[in-house]
DNA sequence: TACCTGATTTGTACGCCGTACAAAGAACCG
DNA sequence: CGGTTCTTTGTACGGCGTACAAATCAGGTA
């Protein structure tokens, strides 16, 4: 084993661990996305600010490594199975991400700006690229679908913690479109004729059935380009 | 005139206007997106910091009434024409929107969190849902669509501002995707098999031509619905 | 004309932030 | 034991957004 072949370092024991800081971060991101200052973490954990120092090098790298903390914590297994259809498995890495990053609100602000570039974060595109494999698109199309996907899932979230703004605990989504709804209706319908009548439907947009329903579409997108290609092949 | 019926104010002459303000914070955001700090921008004017408070509440003002001005720069000719084929307006409006945004990615960076919901931005959502109605969408879904469109819109700035993470000036396209191409080639091959085999396009991510890809991927998947419902409905 | 009144601008200050730097403390080595 | 090395802390700097009271200015009114 290497891990006994490295010997204890010199000075006293380390009093935190790195994921105890991220703990720490990721509670206090539930009041809102600045209440996760270094200062705040160091309190919570019982130490000194520039304690943290000693973990992380700056405050960056604790933003990088607790985005990649939430991607590692999304569950491979529901979409890894390649029995399933591969839409299926598409919908289901979907909704496990945005499970998984709009739990935590602030966080998702903090990604704005994140590298995405962590293991997890590879690990997640491998995943996708494979699904989008088995789909039947070939190399380069999902390469570009998959980055189609991630703007998608990601566009979402953003948009989402946006309309929510920092309001925490996170409203419940009936709530949140009830709140919409009132919004909505109080614009001037002569100008807006079409956004008027749509106001009902824009009110419900933030929500798992309008994020479902987006992401079918695009996957129709990805699809009618594969069959339109298999037409033209012809008898091959 | 209702203007003339104003008098005004009793006190000293403003010395500045709010759009002044705007342009020092735009061109201060050229230098990322932490510059267009309250202080910098009354330093910029020629004021002192707090007098930007008699213009603005408070700094989040100053972002949203940006944010607004920006999108109000977006040229509605080109994607109000309904003598134009759908397909060409929308991509017409994605590609103007995208200009006039990534030409400032500091201030994309601000609009994460920015409410999003002035007056030109209502305006934008309008212009869309005509545009949708005119594709033969119903309400409903020609609604669905434009959130869907927007957030692949604002998702694919957002990411890309990410991707250049407050260099300035922002590289050539050519040269970031130089860039990515060595990020990816210096990722272990071995775990991430398709990863490695996209990296090229991976690479090239981060492009117009990627962008519109998306987008006619998107479109197709709204249409391929209209098509289907188009069928089931028959005779009628 | 002179005063009053109300809007604008400024000086100063508070409490945050991220973090640099040097000193102090703790565990290991010889 | 002393020395070495790593962790933790005290203190401090410069910057942030912005609250508050004083000063300044330009009307309207007497």
């Amino acid at each position: 084993m290497s891990e006994s072949g490295r010997r204890r370092p010199r000075g006293p024991r380390r009093a935190l661990t790195e994921n105890e800081i991220l703990d720490a971060a990721l509670s206090l991101l539930d009041h809102g996305p600045d209440a996760a200052s270094v200062r705040a973490i160091a309190a919570r954990v019982g130490v000194a600010p520039n304690a943290i120092y000693t973990y992380f090098p700056d405050k960056a790298a604790v933003v990088n490594a607790l985005v990649e903390r939430l991607l590692g914590e999304v569950d491979h297994d529901v979409f890894a199975d390649r029995a399933q259809p591969w839409r299926e498995r598409v919908e289901a890495l979907a909704l496990e991400l945005r499970a998984k990053l709009s739990a935590h609100p602030g966080a998702v602000s903090l990604m704005v700006g994140s590298r995405l570039d962590g293991s997890n974060a590879q690990a997640l595109t491998e995943r996708l690229l494979q699904v989008l494999a088995d789909a039947g698109l070939d190399p380069t199309d999902a390469a570009r679908a998959s980055y189609l996907l991630i703007v998608y899932i990601f566009g979402s979230l953003v948009l989402e913690v946006a309309d929510v703004q920092h309001k925490v605990p996170l409203p419940a989504e009936s709530e949140r479109i009830a709140t919409r709804q009132l919004a909505f209706s109080a614009r001037p319908p002569e100008h807006f004729p079409h956004s008027a009548a749509a106001a009902a439907t824009m009110a419900g947009y933030i929500s798992t059935e309008q994020y479902l329903w987006g992401l079918r579409r695009i996957l129709e997108g990805l699809t009618a380009r594969v069959a339109m290609e298999r037409e033209s092949v012809g008898s091959d």
